[in-house]
DNA sequence: CGCCAGGGTAGAC
DNA sequence: GTCTACCATGGC
């Protein structure tokens, strides 16, 4: 089936989805021709492109409501924006020149999980990589037209599995057990990835929930809260947000330590701080890699 | 060939 | 609490 979706209008902060998708949070897009991407969200596959003030998707069901709630379409983004970037002219104009960004929510807290536990002292490439391996080895082959993809294997699927598939994958550094701790975690109910998502569970115990795991610290533990938690003060903190935040705030100041940058940065950009980060870690990037913006 | 990649951990102080 | 070596793998 085919359907579009209106993008609510905002002169300020317009919706484009190529640089929406280029945001590095979730890992598994890909470009297709005409200015379609593939996807496979929650175990659908999706193909979707920006026409105008719509998004067209192509797909096997109705997803209207889970690429709503993806892109944050119901979201007031301006806003948003405001929160953080209205008392402070540097963000503000940060905010201008990303003027499209946004974090996403990602539907699958447990694949959001497995991504950024390979995140740890890895490239972007090879975690996009390592989260393609896992589906096609250990998730179902699902196509649209022409386009064959995998979705990504439930918890139980991994667990069930064992640790052949994933130590023959050769994840680096502990990743296949690191994994399939979660998994099992997940899997025996100790782990309940709906309650942290939950609204009624704060951002400070999600994060320290989930710091329990094995191969999950703070860093990793912000980013599964905020991209997948729906926790937008999480505010990771890599060593790219770590400099820009310092060299545009604190110039000459001695090193504050993660703790302390991270309460520092939500105190300045408040419940949003995460989304903040995210512009920070854009510009950050989008300089490392060349590109003007 | 060497260096780095959106860190985490254990062990030392 | 802070500092350090080490971790495995692929890209460039």
């Amino acid at each position: 089936m085919q359907a579009r979706l209106p993008i609510p209008s905002s002169t300020l902060h317009p919706f484009d989805l190529a640089n929406v998708l280029d945001g590095s949070q979730d890992f598994r897009w890909r470009k297709l021709e005409q200015g379609w991407h593939s996807g496979v969200l929650d175990g659908n596959i999706v193909h979707i492109r920006q026409d105008h003030g719509a998004l067209e998707y192509r797909a096997h069901t109705n997803l209207d409501s889970l690429l709503i709630s993806y892109f944050c379409l119901h979201e007031d983004i301006d806003a948003i924006y405001a929160t953080f970037s209205s008392r402070d002219p540097d963000m503000a104009a940060l905010a201008r020149a990303y003027l499209y960004l946004r974090v996403l929510r990602q539907p699958d807290p447990w694949e959001c999980m497995v991504a950024y536990i390979c995140s740890a002292n890895n490239s972007v490439k090879s975690i996009g990589r390592i989260l393609e391996d896992i589906a096609e080895e250990l998730g179902e082959r699902v196509q649209l037209g022409q386009d064959i993809r995998y979705t990504f294997p439930s918890p139980e699927r991994v667990l069930e599995a064992g640790p052949v598939p994933l130590r023959t994958m050769r994840l680096g550094l502990e990743r296949h057990s690191h994994i399939l701790h979660a998994a099992g975690l997940i899997c025996s109910g100790e782990l309940d990835l709906s309650r942290l998502s939950s609204s009624e569970t704060p951002y400070a115990e999600a994060r320290q929930r989930l710091m329990q795991l094995r191969g999950i610290g703070p860093k990793i533990a912000d980013c599964i809260s905020l991209f997948a938690l729906n926790k937008p003060e999480a505010f990771p903190i890599d060593t790219h947000i770590r400099r820009e935040f310092m060299s545009r705030y604190f110039p000459t100041s001695p090193r504050l330590s993660d703790k302390q940058l991270g309460e520092v940065a939500r105190a300045r950009f408040g419940k949003y701080a995460g989304w903040a980060g995210q512009l920070l870690f854009k510009s950050r990037w989008s300089a490392a890699r060349g590109n003007g913006a």
